[in-house]
Parts: structure tokens; sequence; C-alpha cells
DNA sequence: GCATCATATATGCGTACGCATATAATGTCC
DNA sequence: GGACATTATATGCGTACGCATATATGATGC
């Protein structure tokens, strides 16, 4: 579970309350790694009982008081023990894999044009992030730039991961059109294990 | 959920048995949706009371009688319907790229140690690849081949977005080592949308 | 002889997590 | 003036899913 460390990163820079909290999600991790309100709540209590967290208490009259979290001495070496080794990815659910993987059952048309779709969604997705990320530098730490150039950093793969999907995508409506599975397996995988390293010969 | 329409995705070539699946799954989807034997069990009695699968019992002395699951029109009629339109993209959840955004509270060394894991743990896990997804034609569906090559176009793309990942891997060393956090946030992204179409110009 | 694997199915239990809703006061749009 | 958004926290409920284990037997290995 990265919920408890994404909270744990978040209170390093400095306490924020459960809402401050989900703002953060929604505009930096959401897309890796999102969180219900519920859920980021409930998490908090677990890690205050942990001693990873402790609690302020910040009295308002027009609204229900605000519950400052600070992370702990404890809760940093944690996170940072957990941040520093990497972790064991686990398998990302893909339904369009599972769409694709099946797709042998539809005829060209219908195939391509769930390619066709899945790359008109993956570029929404692509225009959509000037907007939707907000990163803001956070000018609470004291090497903000250095925070702030890995949360772009972040951002960055996402594009380039998804360019890389768009391109595949565009080579595999290609293979369908000139009709490769007449061809047999072979034709099927471009490249295959072993890597033999960055390809410098220029072919 | 797509783990209903992976199990009707197997039957459609076929009548299987909840074992015979849970074989299926490991050698070829286990990527992009694995699946536990007792979800497809438990799976396969929720299909059989939407009807969406019949159930025929095999009778044997010396193991547990088989229990043959077949695919029913209806059931024929909603995976085409659901492989057909592309699927909304559940965010998938991604510690790896936690500990990346949080990395700036790394130092450089550990940082790109971090990253330099990674990249070993892809490269393993494309170099399994050949073992480990033994797909074999599906013999029983009368286009075996058109079948075969979406499983292995499947395959491709895992082994294609695995060496993009690798290849953005190395430029992020290189710019950890350039120290290009000093620089602000506008070197961190390297491309930014919206998409301008594929690069003809050679640059 | 004893451990372990392969075949085959079933169930209890715990956890992570999302959706919906409750509570409560203030500000804003039309 | 009523609907709705904002700030702020809390809880019930359902579901998806994995781990562990139970049951039953023949084959294989040491």
């Amino acid at each position: 579970m990265s919920l408890e460390y994404v909270i744990l990163g978040f209170l390093e820079v400095g306490p924020k309350t459960g809402y401050d909290l989900k703002k953060r999600f929604d505009r930096s991790v959401a897309g890796f790694w999102p969180a219900d309100q519920s859920s980021i709540y409930r998490m908090l209590d677990k890690l205050r009982q942990r001693e990873w967290v402790s609690r302020e208490v910040v009295v308002q009259d027009d609204r229900p008081n605000r519950k400052l979290y600070h992370i702990t001495d404890e809760g940093r070496e944690e996170l940072h023990r957990w941040i520093s080794e990497c972790q064991p990815g686990t398998p990302p659910r893909n339904a369009w894999l599972v769409q694709l993987f099946f797709s042998g059952l539809l005829s060209d048309e219908e195939a391509i044009r769930l390619l066709e779709d899945k790359k008109a969604r993956v570029l929404d997705r692509l225009a959509s992030f000037p907007e939707k990320y907000r990163l803001s530098p956070d000018y609470e730490h004291d090497e903000p730039d250095r925070i702030d150039f890995f949360h772009w950093l972040t951002l960055d793969s996402g594009v380039h991961m998804r360019y890389a999907l768009i391109e595949w995508i565009d080579g595999a409506i290609q293979r369908i059109r000139n009709k490769e599975y007449e061809k047999g397996r072979d034709g099927a995988v471009t490249r295959w294990p072993p890597y033999e390293g960055p390809d410098s010969s220029g072919g």
C-alpha cells in the first residue's frame, strides 16, 4: 500500500489537514495513485495509531475544527526507508489490454476502431495535462526547486509513456490493415527479449 | 471489472474448467489482469447466475468431478459488446511513480539508485517473457492464427512500453546527474501537450 | 515410507477502497 | 429565496480480491 506513504510524503513538507491532502492528491498523484476522501481520513487515523503522525486541533468558530497532521520522526524514517527501496510493482490491471487480447474475436474494422478510440482517449488525456496538473512548488520545504523537479519528472514520464503508446497503436493499426495475422505469430512481436542495450547501429 | 470478460473470452474458444482457466490466466493475461483461483471459481458462480455460462459436470472416479463451463449465447453477446467498446481505463496504481514523485526527499545518489533498480527489474521482467508466456494457438477456434495474432500483439505492446520506460529512465538519470533541478521546473518536462502528430522533420 | 506435486473445487477471513450520506456554517449565483 | 459550492470531518455499506486452508487421490521422487 502506497496510500500511507503518499500522505507521509505530503506531510513531510509541512502539516496538513485531511481536506488539504485530498486537494493535493487530485492535483498531483491522482493519475497513478488516486484516493477517496474517506480513505485519506481513515488512513490518517491508522497512521496516528502507529505514531507516524501526530494531530493538532485548530479551533474554528464558523467551520468544523481543522485537524492538522504532523509527521513524526518515526514517520519520517519510515517514509525515507520506503521511498529509497524500489517497491515490487503490483501488476497494474489494464482493461484495455484485456480487450486487445481478445480482439481476435472482432472484425478488423472493429479492432481498428478499438485502437483508434484508445488513441483518442490517450490524446485527450495528454491535452488535459497542462490544466489538470497545477503543481505548485512546496515553498515550505528548504529545497523547493528540487522537490518540484521530481514532481514534474513524474509527470514527464507520464507524457513519455503516453507518446510511446500512441506510437505503438499507430503501428498496430498498420499491421492489422496489412493483415499480418495471415503470416502467423512470427510477425506479431516486433522486438523480443533479451534487451541488447541501446541501438547504436542506427538500423 | 474485467475478470468476468477474461473468463468469457477464454470460454468463447471452447468449454473449460476453473482449473483450466487458472492455468490460462497465468500463462497469458497475468501481466495485466492477474486472478486468484478463488476469484475465478467465485466468478464462474456469478456468471452462471447471470446465465452467461452453463455448466456441464464430467464425472471422474479418481479425482473431483470436472465442471466444464460453456459460454451461452447471451454471454457471447455480452462479451462482444464489452470488447468492442473502449473501456474507461481505471487509473492504474503505480507505487514506483509514487516513489519517484517524492524522490526530491532523497539524495541524488539515492534517487539514481532507485531509477537503476527499477530499470534492472524491468529488464529482468523482459528477459522472463519468452519463458513465462507460453501462448499456444487455440486450435478449437476456426481462426486460430488470428486469435493468436492478437494475443501476441498484446505481449508486443508490453515489450514496447517497457523499452520506452527504460529509455525514459536512462534520460532521467542523466538529467539528475546534470543537476537540472537547479534550472527550475522548465527543464523537467521534455515534451508537453498538445500532441502535434508524428514528428516528420527528422529532428 | 514420506514428502510433494498435479488434478480439481470450495469456503472463511481480512483488507483496501469507493460511493453515498450526515453534519454545519458561510458565501454566491440567478 | 432557493440551489449550490466551499470548508471540514466522519461513518455505514458494499464489493473486489488475495491468502490460507480443507478435501480427495494418484503419481513421482528420495
